[in-house]
DNA sequence: CGCGGCTTTGATGTTCATCAAGTAAAGTGG
DNA sequence: CCACTTTACTTGATGAACATCAAAGCCGCG
């Protein structure tokens, strides 16, 4: 990871409408100096399981999977998630350690602020309080809601979830490149590796789509759709 | 449900110091006059998923589901929580309608405080502000572990946890009522009931609990943790 | 060009849901 | 309080869904 930014963006960033509406441009300018824009390449760990939380930290542009390591050392993938809809780690209010981990599975720039900055700003301004707990709140609603939708989902049904996941969420195109293995694919929908390709293999015989390596275009959306809602 | 409350009891109630420590007297007697205190009897409905949020509610005694209904009409169960443990329902801040629905599975109390009431305490003071942050965080925190660990888990692993859940964390004894019914334990940890009801059988035959009716008494606890850690 | 990791496919076995049929328990109305 | 109805629980048998294992192909990289 490098440090890239010099002089501060914080004004124009888009991530102050989403939780920065209600800091004044001398507040802002004050995040600025406590403000650092770090690059993550494809692979790297931006938080680990157990450090302990210091920043408070959002994805500014790029890619990364929430996870966490189980008893047999697996690795089970708790999301997959793009910028601004991702705040650091939910548990910063909650616990003085991270409980998963963060990686980005693209190249990716995050940026960080001091914790206790935030926290101060958190005590001192109510509407900066509100627009952050409502934006925290949606968050943890989407994983919540995503994990309850996958679980209720037979094989089938996840792998077709996914892959409108990606089409629509992620890259809003029909044709795309994963971004992750098929073996993370597995561990984030809670499926062995094999059957995950045996899937979708079998979508690719039925003509649902079509896959070359890493990339893949979706050709019938509504079936897919229809697989992922009945499954 | 009733309306049971006449004088007001907040300044000595144990939820005060979760989340209204930081509320002085006055704003406690404000709250007072803000507030219901509803009863609930088992089975009760206590928010019903798409309807519109209004109010602040928080358990006060009692036992209660959050679940929803899922498409082909089952109902799916994300926990089942105790008092103080869960504040209404996440997506208060959130949503503007109950994307789940609360049930009381056990006689319970509810106490009732306009939503707005609560919104302008959280504007104007940056330590219950905090305060309420830091307990909505870990509630969902918890939500998301407790999904995450019985997703992780086969099926005995998954009935081994459920035991050990309201024996330890709801009961706080080896020998407890069930206050759901079988089925309902089906829909929380995602099995079949028959097998829910097989996997029991199996235990007791191996001596780790005994069972009569809607009541367990557990046995072999350590047996029934390595159990749930292995599953 | 050869090694190691990711991917693919087939064969096999385990786990679990489903169905069915019966028993116990809990309401319900007379 | 008893007969009746309904709902919850229990157990076995069967088959479907899925994991696991194994072997082979592919691809990037030293």
């Amino acid at each position: 990871m490098t440090k890239t930014d010099k002089y501060c963006v914080c004004a124009s960033c888009d991530f102050r409408d989403i939780v920065f509406s209600y800091l004044d441009d001398g507040t802002i300018q004050e995040l600025c100096n406590n403000k650092e824009e770090i690059s993550f390449r494809k692979g790297e760990i931006i938080n680990h399981e157990g450090e302990k939380i210091t920043d408070f930290k959002y994805l500014k542009s790029g890619l990364v999977k929430l996870y966490r390591r189980v008893s047999n050392g697996e690795e089970q993938v708790i999301t997959i998630t793009r910028p601004f809809e991702f705040v650091s780690n939910m548990s910063i209010f909650s616990e003085d350690r991270y409980k998963y981990s963060v990686a980005a599975v693209e190249d990716s720039v995050v940026c960080v602020v001091k914790l206790d900055f935030i926290k101060d700003l958190f005590m001192k301004n109510g509407g900066f309080a509100m627009g952050l707990l409502t934006k925290i709140s949606k968050i943890n609603d989407k994983i919540i809601n995503q994990t309850l939708d996958i679980r209720q989902k037979n094989l089938v049904g996840r792998v077709a979830f996914v892959m409108l996941y990606f089409s629509k969420e992620i890259y809003n195109s029909k044709v795309f490149d994963l971004p992750v293995s098929r073996k993370e694919i597995a561990d984030y929908i809670g499926m062995s590796t094999a059957n995950v390709i045996r899937t979708l293999s079998d979508f690719k015989k039925d003509g649902i789509i079509k896959v070359f390596g890493k990339t893949i275009e979706i050709v019938d959306l509504n079936k897919l759709e229809i697989i992922s809602k009945r499954g």
